[in-house]
DNA sequence: GTCGGTTACGTCAACGTTGACGTAGGAGGA
DNA sequence: TCCTCCTACGTCAACGTTGACGTAACCGAC
């Protein structure tokens, strides 16, 4: 900046103005200083910028999910950054693997490079590392799971109805043995969904029979021994319902295994690329993922433009979409 | 800081010197010292501290990718986050769109921001504004497409090689009439898939028919549109070689709807999730996607430790992998 | 002609941190 | 005893930028 103030001499004040389009500096001057920084191949340095400006902005907000090649994630940090770069904003993104001492690490990482604020999804358990950040002031706005503390913003969605809901579906076309398939249980989506499907067993007049619910299944492979596990029970499923996408593809793959993807039913909660390609196309309970991104985005940039309405808990609804999974009957032998 | 020198009864400097475990504090002093700097929220701006230190270091890197909900781009992302946070290195990230106006925009925002380095799957077309960005100085590394201009440091797959081995199983099969389906022409990767593609059906001495290549089918819209007008054909192709993804999604479409899918052959460039759950799977050219991220991540670091050995173009090996799609056999009517 | 107002600059200090360097006090050796 | 060296601090300035404020020149109005 001093070299580009020296070439097209005047003071670095006049060559602040001129970058920021700040009144005060005569058009010749302004045509001197911008040929200066052409030539000069000069790039203002935002980070002394946002150091010495009042606002202390950084332009940049961390985005902090479970896993950043799950599609789901991806396709959430992608909503947040269309949002962000339509603010002139950045972002900065971690994967925290649900491991809280691991989000805690990025936590810091992020704030010491002062964040304006940060999108996360929560790691299971407390969440104390969060709530201080919070507390620090920093704008936080949870996606997928809500707070266990209070005064924060968060997007969920309808984990609770939607699961009711699909689990409704299947009674309704006569299935009276419903299995559950979900994740860790410290999960507060998994819980949500657990409650759902309990819901529609008793809306539906089903009684729980307790070795249909298998939980704690983190990732496909546990989730394909629960599915064989249930499917060699005296009297097996004739429906799954499984809360999560990894989840799902394990049963997929069990049932296809078996031959009995075309007589067991099958909802899924989150859809998955390629779900309508397969045979049959799985019925899935699909988030409506940019939304949500949307949304969390909006709010944090809210909170960062000093937005101090009551914390908001936006729930963006999902919607069963029937692919022919979730609509087989069950077999009359 | 100057909070916690004061409450702990020390100078600023000696704060810095407790905070960074520099030695020349005693023992005493550096209890004094942390016990403030907790009770008082202190968290050190690493923003101010490059401005100052004498290395310059941000310890943040620039990613900048088409679209972060790519599967591909985002297991990139993935790999290259891991290797960055293992340096304590947080990472910028952006989708470029493969639009060069918006690449050169998030280019000039990260280096407003002074990352390191930056990771760089460049946008078709000329590469002005990379190579500006690389003769300031920014180490940069590109991957899946090499640089136009020198000095730079890429890693890519086997494109050409995957592709003539795919084509050459098809026609050890006894296709004839394999036709090709790419992106647009402008990328480099469809351009090598293509010529692997040529390749191919020289070496195993078929002659090329022109109407059986279409290209620049950019989504899986365009893809079934031109796998349409191939199956109306008078002579329609046997066996397809899809050189991307989302058009592999494409074809499958089509073949799926009029029931070829088990009667014409397809190969397609690029895994994609659940391509084994299909009936039949699809056989594809899957490409090392952590072990691209891995090496990409690897050479900027070596770059940004000062690395100055003459740049590399690293090839990552793809491997045909078999699915039952790729050995379907042409119809014998 | 004088005055208030505006425009186009410049000067200075400060944002939070650290490199360079200074200094006081004690340990150790000749 | 005196000098040297080391340790444990402190002081100062600077990184690149901008807010606050100063000032000189000019304009129009009375």
């Amino acid at each position: 900046m001093r070299d580009v103030a020296a070439l097209a001499k005047v003071s670095t004040k006049t060559v602040s103005r001129v970058i920021n389009d700040l009144p005060g500096a005569g058009p010749e001057v302004v045509e001197r200083v911008r040929a200066a920084a052409r030539s000069l191949g000069y790039r203002p340095n935002l980070t002394a910028s946002s150091l010495r400006r009042s606002d202390r902005r950084s332009a940049t907000i961390g985005v902090l999910f479970e896993d950043l090649s799950n599609p789901f994630d991806s396709a959430l940090l992608r909503a947040v950054e269309d949002r962000a770069r339509h603010n002139g904003v950045l972002v900065l993104a971690g994967s925290s693997e649900d491991d809280r001492t691991l989000q805690s690490e990025l936590l810091v990482s992020l704030s010491a490079r002062r964040v304006d604020g940060v999108v996360v999804m929560a790691a299971g358990g407390h969440q104390d590392a969060l709530q201080q950040e919070r507390e620090r002031g920093t704008p936080m706005v949870l996606v997928d799971r809500p707070p266990t503390f209070g005064g924060t913003d968060c997007v969920t969605t309808t984990n609770r109805d939607s699961s009711r809901d699909a689990v409704l579906q299947l009674a309704s076309l006569g299935h009276r043995d419903i299995a559950f398939l979900g994740d860790r249980r410290t999960l507060w989506t998994s819980q949500e969904r657990y409650t759902g499907y309990l819901e529609g067993l008793a809306q539906a007049g089903l009684t729980l029979r307790d070795e249909l619910v298998r939980t704690g299944l983190h990732g496909a492979d546990l989730a394909e021994t629960a599915a064989t596990e249930l499917l060699d029970l005296e009297r097996p499923p004739t429906a799954l319902f499984t809360a999560q996408n990894l989840v799902t593809v394990g049963a997929m793959r069990v049932l296809r295994a078996r031959g009995l993807h075309h007589h067991t039913a099958l909802i899924g909660f989150d859809d998955f690329p390629l779900a309508d390609m397969l045979e049959p196309g799985i019925t899935v309970v699909r988030q409506d993922v940019p939304g949500i991104g949307r949304k969390a985005a909006e709010l944090v940039f809210a909170r960062i433009d000093g937005d101090t309405s009551p914390p908001v808990h936006a729930v963006v609804p999902a919607a069963l979409v029937q692919r022919g999974s979730g609509e087989i009957r069950p077999s009359t032998d």
